[in-house]
Formats: structure tokens, C-alpha cells, sequence
DNA sequence: GTGATCTGGCACCGTTCGGTGTCAGTTTGT
DNA sequence: ACAAACTGACACCGAACGGTGCCAGATCAC
């Protein structure tokens, strides 16, 4: 299931405009992902067909099913795509931060609603069109979601006090910060006219903040 | 659009099995939104077929469009009949706290998670199903979040000190609480062994409660 | 009882789309 | 130059599904 490996998976082919044929295919399936890209996030997954991505992709049908299953492979690999990228930007917004915490919170923050901001096929393939397409996909978006926990586990990891809460606690709050500032981005986007950036930051920051301010040791 | 009015919209029809045209017509459409309900909350939305639910119903498709445009305006129905008794167990919960601010919100969240467990079709309709399916829908799905949002700020209402936030923070940072516990709520009845119920409810709730301390008069 | 009305089941049509095959024309290696 | 390989475009098939119409039988009003 999923990505499927070519008819031909050796190297004995000819090359083709300066390319082997490793190359010219692998160009071939980028070029289809950048096109679902762009075509889910905009057009959305429901009415996209596999004629739509592949003339968007200057390609024809044939090159699609040398690389894809089908459209819901295309979408894990488009979802992919998009989640790595977004997860990049955010670790390098928190990285940007030093070793502040809370300044590594604040530029994380703001990476995030910055990449969401410029590039509205990504809020949406990331949040909306991948939700309820099938089993596959309700996994990948758990195993992604996941991750992102992990990732704010990292962050705020040393500045929790581990002996005072148990582990599935902490799993579970960020889990829930994650929701936060997810529904803050969906909503946000989606409004017809929206707070700037900075007030959403900050406002994702309160609850960031007032929650880690619960984690530390308490001073009582 | 979204429903369509009965082709008979007087009463002049004859009686049957001891009820007018109006409420066999009622009752039909009743029974389509609870299989409406049945099939997207166990099969999902985009596998489903008019088909399906109208065997579900025990009705054959041509009472289906007596009712009901096409398959989206059936979920819209289903989306706001799920909703709905959400909101009314939510509300139902927070009432039973009493007085006492803390208690209502874990009254709502423990009734809030009871209903997401007691039902799954409930979460997966409401929380997964209705993304991506169309801009009709989408937009439902940000009113009724946006009326969530709102159920929130009535309830914190008394605790906060609107004279030190504006108005569009203390929204926002609603709908950031609206965003973590739907996430919590969402891992929580994905996840393949879960935590008791009691868990997630604490975590959710001390999320709110740090937020909250937050936005009452600070002592300083 | 009898005719009008309502019901449910079925057949049917057109469209859309996934998926495969074909084929002429182009590029490459020799 | 020539054969082999590659490309891109099109045609084609079958399945699934939305939507409509029809009809035999059940139910009701009179």
C-alpha cells in the first residue's frame, strides 16, 4: 500500500535529457506531489481527481501510476510534504530563540503562524483535508499529530518538574497545547477579517506560558 | 439550498397508518438523519452513498430527496443534530456545578468527554467527518465552533477581568480552550489503550484552570 | 367494495472517474 | 542512419453512483 516502487527498479534504462532513469522518475513524482499540493490545498482532496493533479503536473495519468497507488497515496505523500516542511520551520523558529525558553516558545510560535500565514494550502492540507478520508490517512494525522507532541515535549521538557507529574499527564497537556494553537491557526486563517499576527502569537503565548507556569517547581 | 421543502407542502394529503402527510414526512426525515448519523459516525462521510443510508433508514432513495438536496446537505443535518445534543450535555454539565466557577467547567468537561465516549460516532462526526468536505460545510463547522467559543466566555465570563483584557484576546484564547480539549478528546478515543476518563478530564482541566488564573484580577 | 392515494422496490439512464492499452513521434546509443 | 527506448496524448472500458421514473400492491376515504 502506499507509494508503490516502479516497473522498472534497476538503472539498465537509457538516459533522457541528461537524466538516468532513477532521476527522470523521481523528478516525475515530485513534480506530482508540488501539483497535489497545490491542488488540494486550494481546490481541496474531495473534488481533485487524478486527471486534475496530472495535468497540473504537466504529466499525464500514465506517469501517475508509476509512482502512486492511488489519490490517497498522493495525499499521504502531499500531507508528508507539507507536515516536514512546517515541522522544520517551527524547530527553526524555537532553535532562533536561544536558550531562553521562553523566547524559544515565542519563535516557535512564531514561525508557525508565519508558515500557516504564507502559505494557506498549508493550514489546509495540514488541518482540514486530510481529516475523515480513510483509515490510512486517520493514521498518518495521528502519527504527525503525535510527533508534534513529542516536539513540545522537547521544548518545554526542562522546564517541567518531572518528579511532580506523571508522564501520560504531561503527554496529555501537550497534547492539548497543540490543540490549542491548531484551533487558534484554523480559526484564525479562517476568518474574514483577521487579528494580525502578533496578537494571535501573543494570544497562543498566554496559554503556552500559563500552562507551563503550572509545571515548574511550585513555590508554595 | 441544504434542505428542500416536501414537493406537498399543504395538508391536504390523506391520512396513513394513522398520521398526516406532515409527520410521515417528519418521521422519514428523522429516520434518515439518525442513519445519517449511524453510517457517518461508523463508516465515514466520503465512503458512504445515498444508497446506504436510505437501506439504513429502511426508506428507498426517493424518500431521500423528498428531504434532502444530496448527500451534503444529509450531513449538514446529522453535523447539526450531533452538535446540538453536544452542546445541550455540555451546557446540561456545566449547570450542575453550581455556583462555583470551578465546578462548572469540570461539570462541563466530565459531561463533554462522557458523551464522546458513551457515543463515538459523536467525535468522529463532529470532529472529523465535516472537515474538507465543501465550503457549506466548512462553514458550519466554524459557527458551530465559533458557538462553542462563545459557550466558553459565558461560562469563564464572571471570572475574568474584561478591564485588563480586549475583548479579541480573551476570544481568541477561548477558542485556543476550545481548540486543546477538542485535540485531548480527539487523541484520547483514537488511542489504542486510553487513559481512564478521570485522567483526561484533569489534564483538560488544568489547562482552564491555569488560563483562568490568568485572566481574573491579578494579585500584585 | 371501489377508486384514489400512498408506499416501497426496482429498473434505468447519464455522468464521472479510475485505470489500462495503444500509437505516433521524439530522443538516444551505436 | 537506424533501431531501441522513451515520451506524451488519446481512446477506451468498466464500475460506481446520483438522480428519475415506473409499477404492483397496500392503505385509506367514501
Amino acid at each position: 500500500m502506499g507509494v508503490v516502487s516502479s516497473p522498472r527498479l534497476d538503472d539498465t534504462g537509457r538516459t533522457y535529457r541528461g537524466a538516468g532513469p532513477r532521476q527522470r522518475q523521481e523528478e516525475r513524482r515530485v513534480r506530482l506531489v508540488d501539483a497535489a499540493v497545490e491542488v488540494f490545498g486550494t481546490s481541496g482532496y474531495r473534488s481533485a481527481t487524478v486527471e486534475k493533479i496530472c495535468s497540473t503536473a504537466g504529466l499525464t495519468k500514465r506517469y501517475f501510476y508509476e509512482s502512486f497507488d492511488g489519490s490517497e497515496a498522493l495525499l499521504l505523500a502531499a500531507y508528508a510534504s507539507v507536515t516536514d516542511r512546517l515541522r522544520d520551520s517551527v524547530l527553526r523558529g524555537a532553535g532562533d530563540g536561544g536558550a531562553d525558553l521562553d523566547a524559544r516558545v515565542r519563535g516557535a510560535l512564531t514561525a508557525f503562524f508565519r508558515s500557516v500565514a504564507d502559505d494557506p494550502r498549508i493550514p489546509r492540507i495540514a488541518f482540514q483535508e486530510v481529516l475523515g478520508v480513510g483509515p490510512e490517512v486517520d493514521n498518518a494525522y495521528r502519527r504527525v499529530t503525535l510527533s508534534f507532541v513529542d516536539a513540545v515535549l522537547v521544548v518545554i521538557g526542562p522546564a517541567v518538574d518531572r518528579t511532580a507529574f506523571p508522564d501520560f499527564h504531561l503527554r496529555t497537556l501537550a497534547t492539548g497545547l497543540v490543540g490549542a494553537v491548531l484551533m487558534i491557526a484554523q480559526q484564525w486563517v479562517l476568518s474574514e477579517n483577521p487579528q494580525p499576527i502578533e496578537s494571535v502569537i501573543g494570544s497562543a503565548h498566554t496559554i503556552l506560558s500559563a500552562v507551563l507556569g503550572q509545571l515548574g517547581p511550585q513555590p508554595m
